[in-house]
DNA sequence: TGCTATCTTCATATTCATATGATGAATGTG
DNA sequence: CACATTCATCATATGAATATGAAGATAGCA
């Protein structure tokens, strides 16, 4: 598995706010339940979403999360950064922490390729891309 | 990390064996020096590739371990298959058990090429490929 | 002010990958 | 056969990711 459960339930989470209909917060229960995750667990995980800013929180009644900004600015790093560090030393297929081209590791010269185009997946994806973003959303963006 | 620890302590066993100068089985002991890994959990490490027959083990005196064939008839995927399951469920991004072009998760379309680039990588990348293997058997190989 | 709804936080449990230590089994050599 | 050498296996420990449960903090509303 290239990503951490965790990584893989914030990643589900905002597709489901992407897909929230209206600008209404949504309850960590409701998106605990349609995702069928562990409540506080999530709750954990989208409190590390909104201290990275990509998420906002309101308590309280009529409280829940909100997307911080629109799924086409939302890229899948952003999400997963909070979780899995991709680009360190993730990136050396032998688990180096050093390994460059100045000085690598067996594999370094032939997984440098795929290594990059697995990290510009993740850049270059956005929410809006994975999400069934509601026609009044999309409208709104940029 | 995309692999597992145990996954990468299986590489660099095997390309110290590639390696290694002669015919003479390598002990665990030594390997287990040289790659500054864990004696006893390299030992079960070992076991788990004789068992699907990567290695061929012998006990007593100057025994050790040896690859059952050419480095470069040794697959990185044939390494890592016994420990880390990349074909699998872990091919989709987002860890469903089920994805695929028919039944595809929200990541499926774009994560395929990707996902390809890396199983491709690992089908073709071998040993011999990966380590410094010496001229004697380099020229033994067919 | 008091109540409820909601996120936040803390304490703890469970599971699994990783690791250690001790013992068992096989093999070559004298 | 006795012994040393080596892999094989078992029992257990550790640490991190995953998960659960309960209490704390904040916000809105009557």
């Amino acid at each position: 598995m290239i990503l951490s459960q965790t990584s893989i339930y914030a990643i589900r989470a905002v597709i489901h706010l992407a897909e929230a209909e209206g600008d209404d917060p949504v309850r960590v229960d409701d998106i605990a339940e349609a995702l069928k995750v562990p409540r506080n667990y999530l709750s954990k995980i989208l409190h590390g979403l909104t201290r990275t800013g990509l998420l906002e929180s309101t308590r309280g009644p009529k409280g829940g999360f909100v997307l911080a900004r629109a799924p086409g600015r939302i890229r899948l790093s952003d999400v997963i950064e909070p979780f899995d560090d991709i680009a360190g030393s993730s990136g050396c297929l032998l688990g180096r922490a050093r390994c460059s081209d100045a000085n690598p590791c067996p594999a370094h010269a032939r997984w440098r390729d795929v290594s990059m185009q697995v990290r510009a997946f993740l850049a270059n994806t956005t929410m809006e891309d994975l999400a069934n973003v509601p026609a009044n959303r999309a409208a709104l963006e940029v």
